[in-house]
DNA sequence: GTCTATAGGCAGATAGAC
DNA sequence: GTCTATCTGCCTATAGAC
């Protein structure tokens, strides 16, 4: 069923691998071409510049995460729940990606003016997500904490931070990592 | 008693800030060298090459933080105090650095392999501190964690990361986002 | 939709004067 | 130790054929 990807939706794929490996100052078009089956030349038929692939790139992938974590969240009931699967999810997409289809954070820097505060936007809704998960477990669990702000962003860059270490072939799979910092989340590590 | 600066010490401080703005492959060694206060050329009786002028930086960081954290903890006696140190140095370190001496983890990628091996090696080194804290708490304090490693990197990417968002003119200070974050690390989210 | 060829500009690095 | 001038190569982007 999985049809043909179209060329555009390619060189997208393999822009996310390149500007991962490079970032995107250090990445050329003539490489991301080859890599795409084509040549250098030809990219600008299916974008207008450099710029514009970092966008789509970026703004697809923050609209595919919102949509994906939105999903898995319907399955959860308690906050305690969404919290162990935000957890999860956040790190299996950073490490494995639709097609590792991710951008680091800092590639915000590189985005036009424009095009960064859209991107900001999609990124501050998928905060939204999680800071409401924590308020939720405040006042319907009684968790312990003052600043959900804070912690949201404690989640995301640990979790997200997954990805510049984890090795597949080591002893640890995703979900026992997703498990280990959940918990870690959860209980901390003082004995209780 | 602080001696002037040396020019080649100005120089490393003005990439450390340049390449957190744009990145190694994006920052320009004549936006450098005007920063610095000289022409282009001058760049080059300093150093061979622009990754020098990285490797330099992030070997004399990493110096400088297991340096520093080293010392700070001659006044920690139990793991409970060292943990709560690290944290607050941590997140201190790359909020305001020395001179805001940070480069991000990010950057690794972009030195080559002897120097890559060389950064890494000391990086690693300042993680042992971190582990042996953890395992230290474990022996002598029952902490719950079943991998020091891994919870030793949630530590160092969460608090890192604070970087990327803290603003000094906001609500919180340094201390306060560390006593939060410490908590959170702890104690975890659930009440106890 | 992809090719080849190339324009145009930028950046790392070097040379030699002062 | 810093300057100016410049070499050299690379990279984004464009033009026009097929």
């Amino acid at each position: 069923m999985s049809e043909p990807i179209s060329r555009r939706a390619l060189i997208l794929q393999e822009a996310a691998h390149l500007f991962r490996e490079k970032g995107y100052p250090g990445a050329n078009l003539r490489e991301l071409a080859r890599r795409s089956g084509i040549q250098g030349g030809s990219i600008y038929h299916h974008f207008a510049s450099k710029q514009e692939i970092l966008f789509q790139l970026m703004d697809n992938t923050m609209s595919d995460m919102i949509e994906r974590l939105s999903e898995r969240l319907i399955d959860s009931q308690t906050p305690y729940e969404k919290l162990r699967t935000t957890v999860y999810f956040h790190i299996e997409y950073h490490v494995t990606g639709p097609d590792q289809t991710y951008i680091t954070d800092d590639e915000l820097r590189n985005l036009e003016p424009e095009n960064y505060l859209r991107v900001v936007a999609k990124r501050d809704r998928y905060q939204k997500i999680i800071e409401e998960i924590m308020l939720a477990g405040k006042t319907e669990e009684g968790w312990r904490l003052a600043e959900p702000k804070l912690y949201t962003r404690a989640l995301i860059k640990m979790c997200a931070g997954v990805a510049t270490w984890f090795n597949p072939d080591g002893d640890m799979s995703i979900t026992q990592v997703a498990e280990a910092y959940a918990d870690l989340l959860c209980n901390g590590l003082l004995p209780r």
